[in-house]
DNA sequence: TCTGGGGTCCTAGGACCC
DNA sequence: TCTGGGGTCCTAGGACCC
């Protein structure tokens, strides 16, 4: 395989940024983007909140306690897709070749896009350029010969990074760096590979292949190559890109609860939501997954396979409370999922005139960015406001709490 | 006023069939 | 009647990503 110059784009604090880009008064202030129900926590900080050592992640208590003039500002959904799209539409223009990787970060190959833009450096200065003009938002780039190093390169500069790995001075990048920060090698792969006395890249592409793959499987092979800096995985526009293969929500409640009858309208109110996602996407699911967590925050699941693929609401609703009736409740509930996954493609039928047919490629282009997204906000006008949970989701941005405890179902 | 939500992939064991 | 082995589907859980 020849060369390929692969860009990284990650926006910067992005929900508080599109806040502050909306609302002048919240500029160079220390912002907080919270969930919008009442359990919640930090979703995003600005970089003004982030000076004061407030964290994504973060209780809203505890963000106060830091910063006393902390601004908080309820997550908008709708607006953060939305500029996400133009900002995604934009890099359409400098290659076909564009990977949405999550709402704020995409990909793009643009190893043919050298001989009109004549570099990937001019490309990443003209995207941050426009972006700024129009957005009021800053964004870091990575530039490399694969999404692998693209990425570690937009994470080594931040705010408003250019970080280029050109293909001679990997080795010399990598031989420092720590293995946490290669995207796939998380807390648990960190503390093994640490116990192996494995602490940087450098170190982890030594490494005798076959003592990974002992310890490893499959994933020791993958991890020497992560080491060494290869990664040959494409990047994959929208349209090539694998069907989704689960549609799920789950909520954490007001309060614990315990009430059977309580339980079921919650579970109602998810399989409604599942159900709707399902049919607006033209799949259904033959599994079905009921997810619990309880007040101690131990999380189970339980699923049950059904005799055909369904996406009607109380197809799936009646799905979940057979699990549910197959379990005992041993403390008070704080978060309920559903998800059904196992799906079908459901076929549909291919309208007869030509503006019908028309109107159901667009629908099929926005489905494109609502299965990546995972709301309803993108649609035609005349649909919008027709929708009572729109906006209400969380999307983005990482957080993993600590010390989770999983506890079997018997 | 204790800790969100939406996904993907992988493993491992059991049931069941040939 | 001392015992194989493959394939597929199903369930549960872990690790990872944003």
């Amino acid at each position: 395989m020849g060369s390929r110059v692969v860009m990284h784009l990650d926006m910067n604090s992005f929900f508080a940024s599109v806040e502050q880009s909306a609302n002048p008064d919240l500029k160079g202030k220390p912002v907080v983007v919270t969930g919008s129900q009442q359990r919640t926590v930090i979703l995003t900080a600005s970089y003004e909140a982030r000076k004061f050592g407030i964290k994504t992640g973060m209780m809203l208590h505890e963000a106060r306690r830091l910063c006393r003039d902390v601004i908080m500002v309820p997550a908008d959904n709708r607006k953060y897709i939305h500029t996400s799209a133009q900002i995604m539409k934009m890099m359409l223009d400098y290659t076909p070749l564009v990977e949405v990787f999550s709402i704020d970060e995409a990909f793009m190959d643009v190893t043919h896009s050298m001989s009109l833009f004549t570099s990937a450096e001019n490309i990443a200065y003209l995207l941050k350029a426009r972006i700024r003009h129009q957005f009021d938002i800053t964004c870091s780039i990575g530039i490399a010969p694969n999404k692998l190093l693209a990425k570690l390169a937009s994470e080594m500069k931040k705010p408003d990074g250019l970080t280029v790995i050109a293909p001679e001075n990997v080795s010399r990048v990598l031989e420092t760096m720590p293995i946490k920060e290669l995207c796939g090698i998380g807390k648990k792969m960190e503390r093994h590979l640490n116990m192996m006395g494995i602490y940087t890249c450098g170190e982890l592409g030594r490494c005798d292949e076959g003592r990974l793959t002992r310890k490893f499987g499959i994933v020791g092979s993958r991890l020497k190559q992560m080491g060494l800096g290869i990664d040959n995985s494409p990047v994959i526009p929208a349209e090539d890109a694998d069907a989704v293969k689960s549609v799920g929500h789950s909520m954490t409640l007001k309060k614990d609860i315990s009430s059977r009858s309580e339980i079921l309208r919650y579970l109602l109110q998810l399989s409604e939501m599942v159900g709707r996602r399902a049919r607006r996407y033209g799949v259904a699911g033959k599994t079905v997954h009921l997810t619990i967590r309880y007040a101690d925050f131990s999380t189970f699941g339980k699923q049950g396979t059904l005799s055909q693929h369904v996406n009607q609401s109380d197809e799936i609703y009646q799905g979940v409370v057979k699990i549910l009736d197959s379990i005992e409740l041993e403390q008070p509930v704080r978060l309920l999922g559903v998800r059904i996954t196992n799906l079908c493609y459901q076929r549909e039928q291919l309208p007869l005139f030509e503006d019908e047919r028309r109107k159901a490629f667009m629908v099929n282009a926005m489905d494109t960015v609502n299965d990546k997204f995972g709301d309803f906000t993108v649609t035609f006008g005349s649909l919008l406001g027709n929708n009572d949970e729109k906006g209400s989701h969380v999307i983005s941005p990482a957080w993993k709490p600590e010390g989770i405890r999983n506890v079997q179902v018997r």
